[in-house]
This record gives C-alpha cells, structure tokens and sequence, in this order.
DNA sequence: TGCGGCAGCGCAAACGGTTGTGCCACTGGT
DNA sequence: ACCAGTGGCACAACCGTTTGCGCTGCCGCA
C-alpha cells in the first residue's frame, strides 16, 4: 500500500526514502553529477538505494520527455524465413550492447502491410528503421538503412553485398575447372538481387571472357519456397537440349533442387555437371553432394546495418556519410563441382 | 515551423486544426463517443482529419497515462536458428493483428543474459513474456507463456508438444515395418526437450512391446550446431557392434549427421539402416535421402503461445486456466525409412 | 416566465520522469 | 563586517494523452 499499486517503485517513492528531492536523485541516477554537483556522499547514498530498492526507470516517463526511445524497428519480408532471420541475428549482436531494442514486422509482401508499417513504428517512436530486403516508399524522418534493398531513395543507406566480387569468385572458380559451358538460374522478377546480381554476372563474364549463351539461361518462376522453383528451371534447361556442364545458380535452394532434376535425368553432380549456389544457407552444407556456393555474410550484413544506423541516430544527422556500404562475399568449396570431364 | 519540431502531428496540432479541444479529439479517437456525446458530425470530421493529417498517436505519452504498453517480450536461445524463428513466426501471427508489437533477445544460454533479460524487458514495460525453448528463474509481475520450457513454475503456462503422440507416430512406423532392434540418439543434457521426449519414448516402448536395449542408446554431446553431434552419436552407436535395423534419432540435424555417418561405415539408407528424425526442419525435405520425421508445428506452436498470452493479459489475471496446452504432433514419410530386410 | 435536464464540449489534473533556473547557506577575501 | 563566489540542492514547467468532473447553452415543460 505504501508503495503504491503500480509495480516497482518510481523516482518518487525513492526520493522520499532518500530524504531528497526527485531531481537530485534523477540527476545522480543520470550522471549527470558532475555538472551539477551533488555531493559525492549524496550520490553514494542514491545509488545505493536505488540498487536496493531495484529502482528501474519507467521508459514511457523517460522516453516521452527525452524524446528517446533507444528502439529501432525492423521490417522483412517474413521472419520465420533464415535469410531474415540470419540477418536480424547480426542486428541483434550490434543493437544490445548499446542498450537498444528493436521490433521485428513481417509485411510478407502485402502492400498494405508496407504502407502501414512505417507509420506504426514512427508511433511507437522508433529512431531509426531497418529495411531487409523490403523496398521503402515513403520518406520517412528517422535514418533508414536497407540491407539487399536496391532502393533509390538517397537519404537511405544500402548495405550491399559486393555482387561483382561474387559473381567473380563463382565464374574463376569455374573457368579454372575447364567449365566453358555455363548455365545460369537467374532470379525471380521480384526478388530485389535477381537484377543487380544478374547485372554482375554479364560484367564479370565479358571480363573473363566467357560467352553467355541465351538458350543456357532459365529464369526461376513462381512463389513457392524451397527447392522447387529450381528443379522446374533446371529441368526447362534439360528440355532445350543445349550442352553445358556447369550451373550458377540463383541461390542454393534452386541449385538443390537443380541437381535433383540433374539426378533424375541419369546425370552426377559433379561428374558430368558441376552446381554452384549461392547464399550459403544451412542445407548446403548437408545436402548430398555437398553444395559450393558463394557465401553471402549476412550476419555481418545485419551487425553492419545496426551499427550504422547506430551510428546515424547518435549524429543526429538523417543523411548519411555515404549512401552505400559493400559486404565482401566468401567461397565455399565443397562437393558439387569439379573438373570438367575432358 | 508551424507544426513544431516534433515528428508527426500531435493531438495539439490536429485539435488546433479542428477548433476542438485535445480532449474532445481524443474521446472520439478512442471511440469513447458513445458514453461521451459527441456529436456525430464533429466525429466525422474529427476522424477525417486524424486520417488526412495522418496523426498517431504518441505510444509514450499513451502508454504512460493508461500504463499499457500493447507490447511484449519474446525470449529466445537464438534469433537466428530456424526453430526460433519458426515460433517467432506464429507469434507475429497471433500478435499484430491485435495491435500488439514485441521486443526479441536472444540469451545465447548465457547465464548473465538469462538473468538480466526479464528485468530490461519488464522496464520496457511489458505486458507479458514468452519463453521459448528457455528456462524461466525468476517470478515475474506479469504473464508467462513457455514453448517447450519444462518449467516447474505453477503460473506459467507451457505450450508444449504431445511428446506421447509423437513417439507413438515414430515407434508404430518403424514397428510396422518390422523393425526390432532399434537405436535412439538422445538429445544433449542442456537441451530441454531431452528428458520429457525420452520419458515418452520408454513408455510407448513399453506399450508397443518393444524393447530398449541400453547398448542400442547413445547421447548427444557438445554445443556445435549443425549434424556434427549426430555424426559423432552414430559412429559410437556403430563402434558398439551391436545389431540395430533402425535409429530414432533427437532431431532432424542429427539424423542428418547418422545418416552420413551410416553411408561413411558402407551402410545403406533405408535399405541397411532406416532413420527418424524429429522437428521437419527445411533441410529433412532437400537431403539425401530425404527424411522421415515427427514434424513439429513450430509456428502453431508460436501462435498458441501468442493468443495464450494475449488471453491473459487481457483477463488481467497472472494465473492461467491451464498450466499447459498440449499441440500434437504430425509424421511426414518420406524416403529414410523402408521395411526391414527378411 | 422560470427552471430542470440534457446534449456537447472544455478544464485541469494526472501519468513518471527530466531539466532550466533559482534559492539558500557557507566560505574566504579585504 | 560585508560581499562575491560557489557548493548543494529544490521548484516548477514540460513531454503528449487520457479522464473525472464541470461548465455552458438550449429546449421543453409547467
């Protein structure tokens, strides 16, 4: 009863134990005792009950005055999928040793869904956003940072895989295993990566000079998850009969189900055709043969995005120092490729 | 200039554009209309400018003032891992169409963070909390909901799977193709599922007639992610010499790990030896051979803990009706597992 | 004409902290 | 003995919404 009903006790109920003033008490609890000099004695003894009364301040108070709220919001596409959730890992890693929080929103690609989100996080006072793979409309007036989200916006800072250097580490890799005849998988049309990773390919294929011929090009088609879409792609590329002895394709789980479609036409992975994935997702590893690929760090790509925007809120400033940070991919090698068969 | 410095409009300016009174505003937004006498051609206007002018109302000052949050806390081993994720998933589900948004930490098993976790999350002012696949120390001044937490605590519910109903789909399968001998992989100590899911097992053994055999009974050792502890249970289980036509393994990963530990030993999969799995994690579809296990329904599993959770908090009442609620269990056949040889 | 009643709205005090400014007492210098 | 300077703390306004209560008219009834 003393106490009061709510929970915990407030600056309140501590200042009047202390025999203080609740500005003295919030000025110690704050650091802010140096500048205002409150005998250190008096600051031993605030901090001390404040400890021993498990005083913990009440962020609704705290953030509606300090116009702080030390959260950030962070829209993907669906979080149960592991791209999203790999990254939200990183962000996770960079956000709580500086004491911020975050909400997660799936918009799962409904428009409605997109349009409402930002607006919902600015109510519940986000200082910043964090879009994966999720392109932003709106101008919004906290610092945003998209990771693998090409958008054009130039207030926004894009973390980025360096798509030229994957595309160069898959097609050397090839190239140096004789492969001459390469097939691609592209991505699907909405995938924000299918075009700039696509785009990256031809570059680094004319350098290299390797022809990319149209009839060994399949696109991945439908929404479906998994392996699905690239087992139809692969076995399309079947179906036209053009030789070649080598797949990029556009992620691992269409390179899965690629050498699927590869098994059940009578031909080995890697004998008779080589796969190269890409992303690097817990399958690769496990699937049978085991799946080269070019490793995409998303979990780095999370850290960095949390701490740029970190980084961005602390300034104060919205518009960023450069509009685009490059994260360089790795190469796995593992079982699904070898020398092409003389 | 005119709108303030402040993000967004606030009830102040929206109230100033109408002519009204922040009170008046505020009573028609919150649909307090009807027991207020609001005109109603001042609630279509007031209504019509809140939209136009796009006014949210500030969550702080709100949730300071009727100390609500419309928020809870979710805890996790780990963001980034598919089971979590999964959970997480249902969660949002079952959530944010009530309005509610959530905060998520990862502990990483670490002891500091399990403490320090709560206590940050309850002076964010949550209104309830969800563990999941975590343990639960301290006695909390809000609800509890756990996803298989094996938590002794009387007031929080746990959502948790129909273990019983899962180890007879996984046990009648294997008897019914003629397995006798059969190997069970146990989980890691540390993992909370172990014991109730083992305990289930011996008491459907013991119904069925079938007999364990501590030879045929091997652990889960180490933290490492990923098939390796699988791969190192199954060779022990092999080093034994002990006869076995079948494993029921703790978990997809590691079955996966048996599987390739099988095929190194020159055994075949299902011919030699038929697999089990547990979870249905993605990769039990896209491996080789694809696996048979007791699917999990993660993500009904988040939802039930969601709505649970909502239930309470709305009833006002820490004190459950029921301390657990039980989700069964389904078994996904698929190509590890064939009849036992004559 | 007087008056009760109700429809329609506003006043002001919360909620629990932070912060610009002010007040008091003491100390030391001249 | 007087005043300036400073150390140590408290006053009160403020952040943006909600809410108990009260105020103003106008209408109807006697």
């Amino acid at each position: 009863m003393s106490s009061g009903a709510g929970r915990g006790v407030g600056l309140k109920e501590l200042s009047a134990h202390l025999g203080l003033s609740p500005t003295t008490v919030s000025r110690v609890l704050n650091n802010a005792g140096g500048a205002f000099r409150i005998a250190p004695e008096t600051q031993r003894r605030v901090k001390q009950a404040a400890a021993q009364l498990k005083y913990e301040p009440n962020a609704f108070a705290r953030g509606l005055r300090k116009r702080r709220s030390f959260t950030i919001g962070v829209m993907v596409p669906e979080i149960s999928e592991g791209y999203a959730a790999t990254v939200l890992g990183g962000i996770e890693d960079a956000l709580l040793q500086e004491e911020f929080f975050y909400f997660v929103v799936s918009h799962r690609h409904r428009n409605d869904l997109l349009q409402a989100y930002p607006r919902l996080l600015l109510s519940r006072s986000v200082e910043g956003i964090i879009a994966v793979d999720t392109p932003v409309h709106e101008d919004l007036p906290v610092p945003v940072v998209a990771v693998s989200g090409h958008s054009r916006k130039n207030h926004v800072v894009r973390i980025e895989l360096d798509h030229l250097t994957a595309a160069r580490l898959a097609l050397m890799h090839l190239r140096d295993l004789g492969h001459r005849h390469i097939a691609f998988i592209k991505g699907q049309t909405f995938s924000s990566d299918t075009r700039v990773r696509w785009d990256a390919i031809r570059r680094v294929c004319s350098t290299l000079g390797v022809r990319i011929d149209p009839n060994l090009v399949v696109q991945l088609e439908g929404t479906a998850p998994g392996s699905e879409p690239g087992h139809r792609a692969a076995k399309e590329l079947l179906a036209r009969g053009a030789r070649f002895t080598a797949i990029f394709a556009f992620n691992d789980a269409s390179a899965i189900g690629a050498i699927a479609a590869l098994h059940e036409a009578g031909l080995h992975v890697p004998r008779d055709v080589s796969v190269v994935g890409f992303d690097d997702i817990a399958a690769a590893a496990t699937v049978h043969p085991s799946l080269t690929t070019v490793r995409q760090p998303l979990r780095e790509m999370g850290q960095t995005a949390a701490s740029n925007l970190l980084q961005l809120i602390r300034s104060g400033k919205r518009e960023p120092a450069q509009a685009s940070v490059q994260i360089s991919p790795s190469f796995v090698r593992r079982h699904s490729t070898a020398k092409v068969a003389p």
